[in-house]
DNA sequence: TTTAGTCTTAATATAAACTTAATTTTAATA
DNA sequence: TATTAAAATTAAGTTTATATTAAGACTAAA
């Protein structure tokens, strides 16, 4: 299955001890690092790569790094920065918070600390991917517990769902009678017939192409199975 | 026309002299300021009110403030938490930040510092929250929490406009009713029958017109979902 | 204390979903 | 192909879930 993807920290800074120290911590916990030396580069990286995060240094060749939280915020709202810097100054704090920092930490600083204030970025942004199956001509929002056919919602009972969703969740697998029954009923579950009835239903609203591949097939004695089916490109 | 309501900042500290100077400094600023000297009373106020950001001192009479974090947390990760307190050990900020505030402010400390990280957290939020959602008949305004129809505002309860703006977050999607009422009257939240009564109340003031598509859909068993409407451009 | 607004509770009405069982269709086997 | 078993479909009756309403309790403000 695919791993959860490596979130990407750009580092602006300078100061190569420093960055590389700093690198080999971030790495460590299992961040993606990419290092650059000054603002311009810094607004190339944001633009052509996908940062989830900028730790920023203040002081920096080409232009000051204030300018740079400013030229990211011109048309960048979402990614943080967080600013690090040996400026212990209220005043640079709040200029760079204005300008849109996200965090302002000074040196030296304890890396967990800005470990806990990077986690801290990140923990309350929406980044949940949308978990969606897609499947021919069904698609299912586990998030939203939603049903399309072709595009078109349509509207599934709480147990049809449930049914369809331990079928999709074991695409291409048979799964038995019992546990199906098992899982939407609990162990004391219902007899065959009414697992028999929710499925034609499930079927009436799903399968409306009587001629394309079974979504649901049968195995007869056996259980039930979502069919893979492959998308084909044009032609009949 | 209606005015926006003020930004609602509640401020958990039981140190009289402290909270009153801040009160002033941020009433000020243009906040609506709540204070309040115990975790229990926070939790209260966060589900009662409407509260749009809470300043957290550590030190706390009944528990100690980190136990807030963690309860406010377990129901709800919108609400920014700024700790502010006097405890400058590395060991208290990550403990703080982890367990999932947004910010620590060692004291002393200078107000205009505080300002500048609360406006921060408006500010990103506003990317998610403070545009207007606008679907079919009904208008809201996130970042002054008014609720309209067709043009008219309409007047919405703590707990209505609470639920109506999970609701609305989550546009399209069915959300679980445990989630609903968790999210609003914190873990050990109502049953389903008050949930209900809310419901009755929102539909009443929102859904003006009987043959339109429904706002506000029940997905029985599972929860309630805010349809997405179309808007019909002329003629059928 | 009064008042207006809000919340909670509980009773009743309504609507949706589920179960059952009879019937039809399909699949497997001889 | 005939026979039998398994599965699918249908529809009516039953049950459960939700909607609505209203009365009383509570709260905050005047």
């Amino acid at each position: 299955m695919a791993e959860k993807k490596q979130k990407k920290i750009l580092i602006i800074d300078s100061d190569r001890f420093n960055t590389n120290t700093l690198r080999n911590e971030l790495k460590e916990k299992g961040f993606s690092v990419l290092i650059v030396t000054s603002c311009q580069e810094g607004i190339d990286y944001c633009i052509k790569d996908i940062i989830d995060l900028v730790i920023l240094e203040l002081n920096l060749p080409d232009r000051d790094g204030l300018s740079f939280i400013e030229s990211l915020r011109s048309f960048n709202n979402i990614i943080p920065i967080i600013v690090v810097s040996k400026r212990a100054g209220i005043d640079d704090k709040i200029l760079a918070l204005n300008a849109g920092a996200n965090d302002y930490l000074v040196k030296p600083y304890y890396f967990l600390e800005l470990l806990a204030r990077i986690n801290k970025e990140f923990r309350y942004r929406k980044n949940e991917e949308e978990h969606l199956l897609i499947n021919g001509p069904l698609t299912i929002d586990y998030g939203g517990k939603l049903v399309f056919v072709n595009g078109k919602e349509i509207h599934l009972t709480n147990f049809e769902y449930k049914i369809l969703f331990i079928l999709a969740t074991n695409l291409g697998k048979v799964v038995s009678y019992n546990e199906l029954i098992s899982s939407v009923w609990g162990n004391n579950g219902q007899d065959q017939n009414g697992l028999r009835v929710f499925l034609a239903g499930i079927r009436r609203k799903i399968e409306k192409d009587k001629n394309a591949k079974k979504l649901i097939e049968t195995a007869v004695g056996m259980g039930y199975k979502m069919n893979i089916i492959e998308e084909v490109s044009e032609g009949k």
